[in-house]
RNA sequence: GCCCGAGUGGUGGAAUUGGUAGACACACGGGACUUAAAAUCCCGAGGAGCGUGAGUUCCGUGCGGGUUCGAGUCCCGCCUCGGGCACCA
């Protein structure tokens, strides 16, 4: 799921390890590192239990991380850092008593394997392979307590035909408007059927009992649809569609690209144009308001959300009907601002806008046809690098304003883009900086309907000439109409924004001319790809149209092709290879493929029941392990914001629609980890030279402390630069963990140092150990990973100057360390007499006990600044703490010939004396 | 331009509801051990001033105001950096 997919395929795959500094070790990371590791796979220590299973009596805790996407450069010490947090978390869990799913699996379909084939003839399956066993090899090497017997990886046989059934699922439903939900095609084509036999299904959906109503009546007026017909109106109703639409097209890529995904691209260099194609879409658009709302159901961060908020990009306003002078066509716009109407001076059109071509007059024909023809080669990007400055034709008609009547030219402008909304707008300069632009630089009339204020007195309005910029805020409505002028529409003039809007909205729904509208910037998913490396759409054509294969037929799998150059004209590589693509009985195969996109969509749940053969997820397991409310943790990074994450919750809702699973939403909990960067505060890149293989930090100094230092760093979703002397001192805790329970002899062999006793823990250590206990648990569960390192130290430096060491001391030590330094814990607790491993002992409990004190340290104020600490009982009230602090001889200075006025007691802390 | 987030020592970062700013580390300096070094252990440390000294005073959380007995924390106005969106009507 990387989005650094493009790099890698050049660069040599062996980790090349830089001599290790000859320095002894300070503990022996080297040997119990690979033997606890292998005692964990071994004994299947992190087998997380199905229902019916010992251990599913447990509660359950579900930490997910986003996996990989197995690119061939290898691990960055990026990936751990989301790894190791919910590592952590779940090593955790499992000693609070929970029966823990943590699983890892590959992205591993994916354009640079592809790419590495067209240049070097290698299949992909075959690069794909041999990375992911990299990425494992790196991965188990950080001792991470995944369920390996759950790992699924995109490109798997098994997984593709559950990817592809998915697929089936959304192509054979559609969104019902009625109960805003996805519901079976099968109903919707009952309804309209000339004899349905599942009305009781559907009967009391006024959608699909509109729908058969329609049909009936048409086939009562003798116009009785023909199965084209009818397939026709199903195909216009599926979440899974084809579409003629101009789409992101990437030439040199050879592939089209959802809008999502354009950025990233171009980043890199490729060039992405626009361009009508045929193309899969999905409906997602139809759950827009899904997606927005059910936001709240989650705790994300709120930027995070705020991401997706504005990419769906959620406006209120109203459509409304402009009727053309001498035609007898409409234009239809949308505005949020229907309250400025009296201020509409002018239309604009999409230059690609449908009526473009009838309404314009024969004079202005031959401009406006040149205008459009360079509007179509202009890319995306030269449309809004050339946004500054405004260009546009008039088409020489003209619009009826429908509140006052007026004749108002209509022009076409690229600054009005076809994608949103109707593709055209009334403009209203005085309250729309573009228009204001537009009506200036072609000297259109710009007429003031808003005002912040309205003024007492004569009221004059200002002209829009003497405006320097338009008025896009709220304010009163004003000449709406002019003084001294009414017509049909109401008079709003006085009224607030919100209530002109309401009255003039009211009036358009009366009249027939518009009315209210919800418009989303979110288009529809681009779902089609022109790749080889990418699952095969499970569909066939026949005739011109597409059809479904049986799930009997799934999985349908790449064929096998030794050229997989994309041939450049759009047709996809598939193509190519005839004797896949045409079947025996004349029908064709589906050419193009899934994005990446597909997989990642629902591995979550794959993991769930990974080798379930009959279905994608058993409901039992999908229950138990995502009720109440989906996902407990979900840790990546940001750049997936509006991607995957978008994605993933639309198809999630879809599968819940059709009843698949039990939750609205997947990811209940999600945490962004932020970016690593070099030693040099920059990115981490190739080309800088600066980034860091975990591969040389494990030989150096171990996993354990490669885990530690990546969590004291800083908080978990900052970004932060990389430090090795950072990682070094880390290292160095570890060890004087390490030594304070052993110590070498002269062979160089570790053995139980004798200052560690079997005595119980003396009273002056009990608040120590007890306020880390608090601390680490405290702290793990706001996930400050940072602090809670912190504590352990602390906790180690007390125990650090005790000459004894009592057994049960250290052991708690050991506990508390084990999540975050696991090989090193299970190697302590091991030595320490315990057979077995600590996985599954119990967190340690904090006895508030020790934790009270009975003297605290005082600090006493004069006038707010610190000018006393005394030592005071716990327990002293108010008036105690005070007499002690006016009768202190360090106070009494401060005090010398002034007055107390007021005194300030917070019980247990602080004594503030105001003086005069 | 719009929407988020963040500015704390030389560095990474700590600081419940406003209540001792700088926890814990890194880097640095000093000491112990060592023939020496590495490793380890101990000690020091926000800045400025005064004092031989134990100490002590002032300043200090991006800048300017404000609220409060008391502000890193709350309010208003700026500046800088990071992220997202970007002609979305």
């Amino acid at each position: 799921m990387d989005k650094d997919t493009g790099t890698g395929y050049d660069s040599t795959m062996d980790v090349s390890t830089p001599q290790s500094p000859k320095v002894r070790k300070q503990f022996p990371f080297p040997e119990i590192e690979p033997k606890w590791q292998q005692y964990w796979e071994r004994e299947a220590t992190f087998r997380a239990a199905n229902p019916g299973e010992p251990g599913s009596d447990k509660p359950k805790y579900y930490a997910l991380d986003m996996f990989p996407y197995p690119s061939g450069a290898g691990l960055h010490v990026g990936h751990p850092e989301g790894y190791t947090a919910t590592d952590i978390l779940c090593r955790y869990h499992r000693m609070r008593g929970f029966n823990v799913l943590h699983p890892m699996g590959w992205d591993s379909f994916g354009l640079p394997a592809e790419q590495y084939a067209v240049k070097t003839g290698q299949h992909p399956r075959v690069t794909t392979e041999r990375n992911i066993a990299t990425f494992r090899r790196q991965i188990k090497a950080l001792g991470f307590s995944y369920d390996w017997d759950r790992e699924v990886a995109t490109t798997d046989p098994e997984y593709v035909r559950w990817t592809q059934w998915i697929f089936l699922q959304i192509y054979n439903s559609y969104f019902d408007p009625v109960a805003k939900q996805a519901m079976p095609i099968a109903l919707l084509e009952d309804a309209i059927s000339k004899n349905p036999t599942r009305k009781a299904e559907w009967v009391d959906n006024p959608f699909l009992a509109g729908a058969h109503l329609a049909f009936r009546e048409a086939r009562k007026a003798g116009e009785t649809p023909t199965d084209e017909e009818l397939r026709a109106y199903l195909d216009e109703h599926r979440l899974a569609f084809v579409a003629e639409a101009p789409v992101n097209w990437s030439p040199d890529l050879g592939t089209v690209l959802a809008n999502e995904e354009v950025e990233e691209w171009t980043a890199k260099g490729h060039t992405v144009v626009r361009k009508p194609m045929r193309q899969w879409m999905l409906r997602i658009t139809d759950y827009a308001q899904r997606l927005l709302d059910d936001l709240e159901l989650l705790d994300w961060s709120e930027s995070l959300k705020d991401m997706q908020r504005n990419w769906i990009g959620r406006s209120e306003g109203a459509e409304v009907r402009f009727a053309l002078k001498d035609s007898e066509h409409e234009i239809e716009v949308f505005t949020t601002r229907p309250d400025t109407l009296f201020g509409a001076t002018y239309m604009v059109l999409a230059p690609e806008h449908e009526l473009v071509g009838e309404i314009t007059t024969g004079e202005q024909r031959l401009a406006v046809e040149d205008y459009v023809r360079k509007a179509s080669t202009k890319s995306d990007l030269d449309r809004t690098d050339l946004a500054k400055d405004k260009t546009g034709v008039f088409t020489g008609a003209y619009a009826l304003n429908p509140v006052n009547g007026e004749e108002i030219p209509v022009w076409i402008a690229d600054y009005v883009l076809t994608g949103y909304g109707t593709g055209a707008i009334m403009a209203v300069p005085a309250h729309d900086e573009r228009d204001f632009e537009f009506a200036k630089k072609y000297q259109l009339p710009i007429n003031i309907v808003v005002l912040k204020e309205i003024e007492p007195g004569d009221g004059a309005i200002p002209t829009g000439e003497m405006m320097d910029t338009a008025w896009i805020a709220e304010g009163f409505a004003v000449a709406s109409p002019p003084d001294g002028l009414r017509y049909e529409a109401p008079d709003i003039n006085g009224l607030k924004t919100p209530e002109a809007k309401a009255k003039i909205t009211a009036w358009l729904e009366e009249k027939g001319l518009g009315a209210a509208h919800v418009n989303f910037k979110l288009r529809d998913w681009l779902f089609s790809r022109q790749r080889y490396w990418g699952e095969p759409f499970p569909i066939v054509w026949r005739d011109g149209q597409h059809e479904a294969l049986p799930e009997s037929e799934l999985p349908v799998l790449p064929p096998e092709m030794d050229d997989f150059k994309p041939a450049g004209d759009g047709s996809p590589p598939l193509a190519k290879a005839r004797d896949w693509v045409d079947l025996p009985d004349g029908a064709t195969r589906e050419t193009n493929t899934m994005p990446q996109w597909a997989g990642s969509c629902w591995y979550y749940l794959r993991y769930l029941d990974p080798k379930n053969a009959e279905r994608f997820c058993d409901p039992e397991a999908e229950r138990y392990w995502m009720q109440p409310h989906g996902i407990d943790l979900y840790v990546g990074g940001v750049e997936h914001a509006v991607l995957h994450l978008l994605y993933a919750r639309f198809w999630h809702k879809v599968l819940f629609d059709l009843g698949h699973v039990s939750t609205p939403e997947p990811f209940h909990r999600l945490v962004n980890q932020g970016l690593i960067l070099g030693e040099d505060s920059q990115k981490m890149s190739k080309s800088r030279g600066n980034v860091v293989n975990p591969d040389d930090v494990i030989a150096d100094y171990g996993a354990d402390a490669l885990r530690c230092f990546e969590m004291f760093m800083g908080p978990l979703e900052q970004v932060k630069p990389w430090s090795m002397s950072g990682v070094e001192g880390l290292y160095r805790f570890l060890g004087r963990v390490w030594r304070l329970a052993m110590q070498e002899n002269q062979e160089g062999e570790w053995t139980l140092a004798p200052a560690v006793t079997n005595e119980p823990v003396p009273d002056h250590l009990q608040p120590a150990l007890h306020g880390a206990i608090k601390g680490v648990t405290e702290k793990l569960d706001s996930m400050s990973f940072n602090t809670a390192i912190s504590d352990l130290m602390v906790l180690t430096n007390a125990l650090t100057k005790e000459e004894q060491r009592p057994r049960a001391a250290l052991e708690t030590l050991t506990l508390l360390l084990a999540p975050f330094a696991p090989h090193l814990a299970e190697e302590l607790w091991s030595r320490l007499g315990h057979a077995q491993s600590l996985a599954y002992e119990p967190w340690p409990a904090f006895d508030e006990k020790w934790l009270a004190v009975d003297e605290v340290e005082l600090v006493v104020q004069v006038n707010g600044k610190v000018r006393a600490k005394l030592k005071a009982p716990a327990e002293a009230d108010q008036s105690a703490l005070e007499t002690l602090a006016r009768e202190s001889d360090q106070v009494a200075s401060w005090l010398d010939g002034k007055t107390v006025v007021k005194t300030i007691v917070v019980p247990g802390k602080l004594v503030n004396l105001v003086v005069k």
